[in-house]
RNA sequence: CGGGCUGUGGCGCAGUUUGGUAGCGCGCGUCGUUCGGGACGACGAGGCCGCAGGUUCAAAUCCUGUCAGCCCGACCA
């Protein structure tokens, strides 16, 4: 069928919608693909929805190719199975609730693990019907403090979500690489520029986790990447963990009056002016920091906990959280300094710290601090730092912790060059979910010998609807879009421009002649409208492949644009169904 | 949840300081001219000025409250 500019549901804004900043969500809606119906919730016009519908077909196709079968969920959930497994409180205000007229509580899917895992537990019971893969494209709901980023990141967002069933370990692993696979193909075909990272596992829990990052200045996650094909969340970078120094010969730790040196700055300038280096000048390299944070654990109760890191780093906040999950940091405050008097605020020192020490708080060093690291730090008394303090000799800490920032030049943990710091799109997420979600709901099957065994599963998931937004991050001018030909919602944008019978003639039967050949047509027919318009509103809406019939009809010619390059050429109207085919 | 900015026809904005007939551009309708890079003229339709109170003879404009949007931060399987 050949879709009319004339009877399209479509109107193109001149100007960019105030409300939109990130290019995505600024040219979706000025093109007329999408309008926001609420914050973070957006309706899909007929462009747009033709677009979701290429990226589920990419999905879909290659889901069904390695053997994953596709169900279909509601998107409106009872409460029970979300509170077997601790969600219906963990997600906390994330979570669109409602109640029906008897008062029971439902959801809004943000996620379906729960729903999966009962279904196969209602139907399955025995290592005969594993492994099993299935999954669902399915409207996801969750309630974001701020949504933000049109498209990008929405309140009611499509997303596909598969999980995996197996009985061991080894079955999981195969189940994840297969779904590797199939998303390198799917984040192929889109046309992304992206990238494979470790992740954390993050509230899912569970082990091997990696993220598909498709990379955009407009993204939400910073990732790290070296010259050697390294890449990794910032959060699962591991520190490179320098060489431990003989310390036989060091000199003995000494305390020394450094009065008013709270910061690091004011530190080490007062180490340059007061106890200078032969060889070089102190820098904040040298300083031990020591960090304290409270740890509030799932339970409730808290727990301190000390950092020690070298001073020119800050603690990552992110990179902390991940470490010491479930558990939850907060600050710090001046009533737990009250609690701990052997705490002297601004000078604190390895020597107090630790669980065999004065304060009897776990005490965790940065990889950085190796046996025999030589450094300035608190000296536990007010106004006084201690020189050469030496680790392993002069303090011990209880383990080690990657909370530091990780910076660009920083080496790779596998010694592939610096990395570099950069932004990316969250669009694919991975993970071998374990045992965790069959252990809440009580999934079992029997194995051969007639024992019950708990089934491992594996969770993935795609940004179906955020993926239409990444691939316009990825790919416009400033005109406007430039769809990947298997997402654009048409293959040929014909546009016919002059007032000419002929013309019009000419134009009508190329569509109908690349519509007989199976090649999409959208035809700018519209009566009155000038060719500068027709021209600009092309270009916005990105069709790939533009074909103008004008004057060059009367010669028996129509101009074939690319809209990506921008080139010309002249095609005979006779040759134009093979040359696009 | 903190900080900043903003709510006026479908879209982009002016008007608010100093209260007094609600305006401009785009878009939309009709007619005519135009027709290869967002054409022109004429006439026209469309707005409880975010919402609720208050002050006033009179409120888009002043006061109080409230809601919403955007950006930054915190948060985010």
């Amino acid at each position: 069928m050949i879709t009319r500019m004339s009877r399209l549901f479509l109107r193109t804004l001149r100007d960019d919608p105030a409300d939109a900043e990130v290019p995505s969500h600024r040219l979706l809606v000025r093109a007329g693909y999408v309008r926001r119906a609420a914050p973070g919730i957006y309706s899909w016009l007929p462009l747009g929805w033709r677009v979701l519908r290429n990226v589920e077909k990419i999905v879909r196709e290659e889901m069904d190719a390695i053997g994953a079968q596709e169900v279909h969920f509601p998107a409106i959930l009872p409460r029970e199975p979300y509170e077997a497994t601790g969600r219906w409180t963990e997600y906390g205000d994330n979570l669109f609730r409602l109640k029906d007229r008897k008062g029971g509580d439902y959801l809004l899917g943000p996620t379906h693990e729960e729903m999966f895992t009962l279904l196969v537990k209602d139907l399955y019971a025995s290592y005969k019907d594993l492994p099993l893969n299935l999954y669902q494209i399915q409207t996801k709901y969750r309630d974001e403090q701020r949504p933000r980023a049109g498209i990008l990141r929405g309140r009611e967002f499509v997303m596909k979500d598969s999980y995996s069933f197996d009985v061991d370990d080894a079955g999981l692993e195969a189940a994840y690489e297969l779904h590797r696979q199939a998303y390198i193909k799917i984040f192929t075909r889109l046309g992304l520029d992206y990238v494979i990272v470790k992740a954390t596992s993050g509230a899912m829990g569970g082990s091997a986790s990696e993220e598909f990052l498709a990379i955009a200045e407009n993204g939400e996650d910073t990732f790290v990447r070296s010259p050697g094909g390294y890449a990794a969340n910032v959060e699962a970078v591991s520190t490179v963990v320098p060489e431990a120094i003989p310390y036989e010969d060091a000199p003995a730790a000494h305390a020394e009056q450094t009065p008013d040196t709270p910061t690091i700055a004011t530190l080490v300038d007062h180490l340059n002016e007061a106890f200078p280096r032969d060889d070089r000048a102190w820098t904040a390299a040298d300083t031990l920091k020591n960090v304290l944070v409270m740890l509030r654990n799932p339970d409730g109760t808290r727990e301190p906990l000390a950092i020690g890191l070298p001073g020119d780093r800050d603690v990552d906040e992110k990179r902390l959280a991940a470490q010491v999950e479930p558990a939850e940091v907060e600050p710090f405050e001046a009533k737990d300094f009250a609690a701990y008097p052997d705490l002297k605020k601004g000078y604190i020192g390895p020597r107090v710290l630790g669980l065999e020490n004065a304060t009897g708080i776990r005490y965790l060093t940065d990889p950085r601090v190796v046996a025999g690291s030589r450094w300035v730090t608190g000296a536990d008394v007010d106004g006084s730092h201690v020189i050469d303090l030496t680790a392993e000799r002069d303090f011990v800490c209880d383990g080690r912790i990657e909370a530091a920032e990780v910076r660009a030049g920083d080496p790779a943990p596998d010694g592939s060059g610096p990395l570099e710091l950069a932004r990316g799109i969250e669009m694919g997420h991975i993970f071998q979910l374990g045992r965790k979600y069959a252990e809440a709901l009580d999934l079992k099957v029997l194995d051969e010998n007639g024992k019950l065994v708990t089934v491992t599963m594996g969770s993935y998931g795609v940004g179906v609807s955020r993926a239409v937004a990444a691939v316009v991050e990825n790919a416009h001018d400033e005109l406007g879009i430039i769809w990947p030909k298997e997402l654009s919602p048409f293959d040929v944008h014909l546009v016919i421009a002059g007032k000419d019978d002929a013309i019009k003639a000419a134009a009508e039967q190329l569509a109908q002649e690349l519509d007989d050949a199976g090649i999409s047509v959208l035809l700018d027919d519209r009566p009155k409208v000038s060719p500068g318009v027709k021209f600009k509103d092309a270009e916005l809406i990105g069709v790939p492949t533009i074909v103008v019939a004008g004057r060059g009809i009367a010669d028996g010619v129509v101009e074939v644009k690319n809209r990506a390059t921008g080139d010309k050429q002249d095609v005979p109207l006779a040759d134009l169904v093979e040359h696009l085919a």
